[in-house]
DNA sequence: TATTGTTATACTCTATAACTATA
DNA sequence: TATAGTTATAGAGTATAACAATA
């Protein structure tokens, strides 16, 4: 694709000097890209970003608590209810009394949320080949280690 | 800091397979850190990451149009209006009509708008420079290609 | 008293349509 | 008619306080 053409005659490039410095800031705009570019890799599939995230690590951890998950996903309790309510609602998982602590709920796939999620992370691995062609293994392996420092150095956060 | 301790005996860590092969969630993971503790770094500047990053072009591009700039942020035009806003009623920017184009403003930065930009910037730098410490050179330039690679091979978006 | 899940609420960021005033 | 900026609005994502049921 062609560079857009510039709007003015003066100005045909702005400067981005300083932001450009930013590691942050290339990390930002990957991200949002990326983010976008999976949007619309899950909307055939009826699923969004946090959708995704949930149904994956239900069916990687079945039985697993809504408290749990929050933490896992980073997300405030109150903000997981609504991600569950869509899952459950479209019959993807369900939400199973423990019988050793009638307050919590264990999460669980049912058999159509496990036949999505197979479809669902295929499509976001082709995805994923398709956005990081232009990178080698090593290189892959050095970003995801940086990743995980920044992530360790920043917010303390969990796995 | 020590590991968070597990919740129940027999789950002692959240199984993160699926997620941990795609290289896009840790990256997302890596730029949420970065935002939440970038939002730290600006606050006592009463900036939030889109007034810092609409200041900092404002600066860098003296006269630019609020179209221009709303192009080079990836921000639609209407969400652009409540950032100049919120930076022109601080006085750290004017909206300046343009002779030889009536309709279109010239954005451009006050006195006190450089001297916070100037302050902010230092900030934003020493807060990276905390956050990447465990990054050597070479690590930081492979991980800025790989983050534009992404980017030219995802949206095809603009600088 | 503390915890699990819930409701309500508010704030930020994002996205679209429609308006005005200029060109 | 097309463009620059604006207004209004709606949708996600995120954050906090307060509540019911249970431990």
């Amino acid at each position: 694709m062609p560079k857009p053409l510039p709007q003015t005659p003066e100005e045909t490039t702005t400067n981005y000097a300083t932001l450009n410095t930013l590691l942050g800031y290339h990390i930002k705009r990957a991200s949002d890209v990326i983010q976008s570019d999976l949007s619309e890799t899950l909307k055939p599939f009826g699923l969004r970003m946090l959708t995704y995230t949930a149904l994956v690590l239900i069916v990687d951890n079945p039985g697993l608590r809504q408290s749990q998950l929050a933490a896992a996903m980073s997300v405030e309790h109150p903000n997981l209810v609504v991600i569950i309510d869509a899952l459950e609602s479209r019959d993807l998982i369900n939400r199973d009394r423990v019988p050793t602590d009638r307050r919590a709920y264990a999460l669980n796939c049912t058999l159509s949320g496990r036949r999505l999620y197979d479809k669902a992370v295929a499509a976001v691995r082709a995805h994923e080949a398709r956005l990081l062609a232009g990178l080698d293994a090593p290189t892959r392996t050095a970003v995801t280690q940086a990743m995980k420092l920044i992530r360790a150095t920043g917010g303390a956060q969990d796995t």
